[in-house]
DNA sequence: ACTATTAAGTTATAATATAACATAATAGTT
DNA sequence: AACTATTATGTTATATTATAACTTAATAGT
C-alpha cells in the first residue's frame, strides 16, 4: 500500500517532497512532450506547500502575491486542468479543492483520506481496493475508465490530540 | 452484492420504484421524526422520475413547472439538504447532480457507475470494497466516518449499442 | 387558542467555473 | 534569423452552483 498518510503527523510539508514533485512533474511533462510553464510551476509549488487542499480563488491569490500581478480565474483553471491531465494535481470534488499528487507515476487508487479535524488530505494507493471495485464493475458489465475514492474520518493526529 | 445497475437497460424509470421510493421515503421521515413535505416529496418524485442525475437548477425548473409558481434555489438546496440528511438522496459530487438513493435503509456503500455513455448512474452496495477501505483506514489508523465512491466507465447497453 | 419549533418564501450575493476572443510565447521549418 | 503553426496566456464578460440573512407561514404540542 502506498500513502503519504504520514503527512497527517506534519506540521509542514518538507521541502524535499516539494521539489521532488517539482522535479517528477518536470519528467512527466518531458515524457508527455508538454511543457511546464511558469504558471503551471507556481501553481503545482503553491498546491505543495499548502497542508490542506486548495480552492481555485486561493490559489489565484496566492499566484497574483507571488508574481505581483493580477491573476484572472482561466489562468488558474487551465493550469490545473493541465496539471490534472497529466496526473500532478488530483481535484477533491466533495471540497472543490485541488491537492498535489504525490505518485504521478503509479498505478492509480485515487483514494483521498479526508480529515475533518485539520483539513488535510492524504492519498494512498490500494490494490486490493482497485480489485474489488474492478468485481463490481465486471458483475454489472460496466466498462471501468477512472474513479474517485473520497473518505472522510479523523486522522490519528487529531483523534490523538483531541480525545 | 445490491445494485440497481440493471436501469442502465431501461428506457425510463418504472413508476413502481419511484413510488416505493417515495413509500420508504415516507417511513424513513416517520423513524426519524421528521416532515416529508410537499417541497420534498415532489423534489424526491422529480430526482426519481428523471433516467439522469439532475443539478439544483433543473430541479428548481422542473418544479416551479409542477407547482406552476416561482421556486428559488434556497427551497431547493433546503430540501436536497433535508433529503441527502435523510438517506433519500445523493450527492454526486463530480457532477454537481442529484440522484435518488435506491436503497435509503441499507448500509451504504456509497458505489457509483456513472456512464459517460448515456449519462445514467447506478447505484452499488458492496461489502467486499467497504472491507477494503476499511483496511486503509486501520493501517493508516485512520477513523472512518463516510466513503463516496464515483466510478467512471460505460455501461453494458451503451457498450453494446456504440461498439 | 397559544406558543415553540420547523419549514418555506424572498432578496441579495457569494463561490466556483467557463466562453469567447485577442495577444504572446514557443518550436519546428526554411 | 525570419516564417509559420501551434500552444499558452491575457482579458473581459458571464455562466453555474450554492448560501446568507431575514421574513412569513405552517405544524405540533401544550
Amino acid at each position: 500500500m502506498l500513502t503519504n498518510a504520514r503527512l497527517f503527523q506534519q506540521s509542514y510539508q518538507h521541502p524535499q517532497s516539494i521539489t521532488a514533485a517539482i522535479s517528477q512533474a518536470k519528467l512527466a511533462c518531458q515524457r508527455n512532450n508538454v511543457r511546464l510553464t511558469l504558471a503551471r510551476e507556481e501553481i503545482l509549488k503553491i498546491v505543495w506547500l499548502s497542508p490542506q487542499p486548495l480552492g481555485a480563488y486561493q490559489i489565484q491569490d496566492e499566484l497574483s502575491k507571488l508574481l505581483s500581478k493580477k491573476i484572472a480565474p482561466p489562468t488558474v483553471y487551465r493550469a490545473l486542468a493541465f496539471l490534472i491531465d497529466n496526473g500532478l494535481v488530483h481535484k477533491l470534488t466533495s471540497l472543490n479543492a485541488y491537492v498535489g499528487c504525490p505518485f504521478p507515476n503509479s498505478e492509480h487508487s485515487n483514494i483521498f483520506l479526508i480529515c475533518k479535524g485539520c483539513g488535510k488530505v492524504a492519498e494512498v494507493v490500494h490494490l486490493p481496493t482497485n480489485g474489488t471495485i474492478q468485481d463490481v464493475c465486471s458483475k454489472t458489465k460496466f466498462g471501468f475508465d477512472a474513479q474517485h475514492i473520497e473518505v472522510f474520518g479523523t486522522c490519528s493526529n487529531c483523534s490523538s490530540h483531541r480525545a
